[in-house]
DNA sequence: GCATTAAAAGAACGGTCGTGCTAAAAATGT
DNA sequence: ACATTTTTAGCACGACCGTTCTTTTAATGC
């Protein structure tokens, strides 16, 4: 690997993690630059623009959530559906800072709301497909007879999000610290309602 | 009132409506002085600093939600806590832009990330204001026996605000428009979880 | 080892931001 | 109507932003 892809990568790491911690707003060229431990213009040689480099930083991001989330999960080899939901869930909560900041997706998102440009629809793009993995996730547990048939995935998914977004709003305000609580005990709520009466009656 | 008070209050109107859409942090002195008519150091002598002007907006906008939802729903004179709560939620949901643009809370709470002053202590509290309202509307079902006697209002607080926040993902993130019908169906779901089983049986 | 190419640094630009200072204009009380 | 106070405008400042250009340094292929 060249030179350039490797420090670039360094770039993308530590930038990564300033954005996880402040914001993607927050990172600012010159800031990156002395986190890096070299000039603002040796390192814009990089991404020739400040889109550029944060479109990279989200797909840097993307990238983490993926290993740290989807392959992750797929190493633990569940056999069945719900356990693999289960964990499925937990690498999502736990996936960035573990909760020290909020998740890097949600915050970015909230800031992008001006530019209808690249950054917007790179961000729209990894907030669909991880709804899509978490739809099929749901659909298959509904194949697989753990949920009711007349679950919509989409509805499922809609829900798990709410108990996500609220477990980070509710923490971050500090109004308590058992956000994690408040979540779990949502999620199971939610699957009493799912499960299939069939196998209960 | 005195001439300040009277502009001051027409500057804070103008500032919402530019906040509401694009965020409180767009929200610069030069921009907004011009949106009014006036000049930067016009308008910022009203404020003295950029702090106080967003701690402003903030309170203002605060009242306006304060109207806009809690006194409007006071004002429909319900009997019942069901219908009552019901409408409670509708005002939420509808409360700024009628879902065109997001709850301009929300947003700001996302940005004031960085700065933990004067700000984020406004917001914070404005949304604790809220959320302990909620609870205590839920309370208050309770025991009226809507609800099921060992539900934990907090609990509910969280699941109705997380299928608020998704309403607004699911809708900035465009995958759909049909974010309202989730979200009342998830209220749906929720209502029925909650009932209390001494009226069923 | 040397020529070529790639990467990094340095300095400067135009722009916008928040803010302070001073003078003009307008509102207000008597 | 005038004196006083309040409100507004004009202008300039320092700071930081993204970006460009030129020069120096480092890596790479032969």
């Amino acid at each position: 690997m060249s030179k350039g892809r490797i420090t670039r990568e360094h770039i993308l790491n530590i930038a990564f993690t300033i954005a996880s911690e402040t914001g993607l707003e927050s990172l600012t060229i010159g800031l990156l630059a002395k986190a890096c431990g070299m000039s603002k213009s040796g390192l814009f040689s990089h991404f020739n623009s400040k889109e550029n480099l944060q479109v990279a930083v989200i797909e840097y991001a993307g990238e983490c959530f993926n290993e740290r989330v989807i392959v992750a999960v797929r190493r633990e080899q569940h056999t069945d559906v719900s356990t693999r939901l289960q964990s499925l869930l937990h690498h999502w909560l736990d996936w960035n800072h573990s909760f020290q900041g909020s998740c890097m997706f949600m915050d970015a998102w909230k800031e992008s709301n001006s530019n209808q440009d690249v950054l917007q629809q790179t961000l729209r793009k990894q907030l669909q497909t991880w709804i899509s993995y978490l739809e099929i996730q749901i659909s298959k547990g509904q194949q697989s007879g753990l949920f009711r048939q007349d679950l919509v995935p989409r509805q499922a998914v809609f829900q798990f999000y709410g108990l996500y977004l609220s477990s980070h709003l509710f923490h971050s305000i500090e109004l308590e610290n058992n956000e994690r609580t408040l979540f779990w005990q949502g999620v199971t709520q939610l699957y009493k309602q799912w499960q299939n009466t069939d196998t209960i009656n």
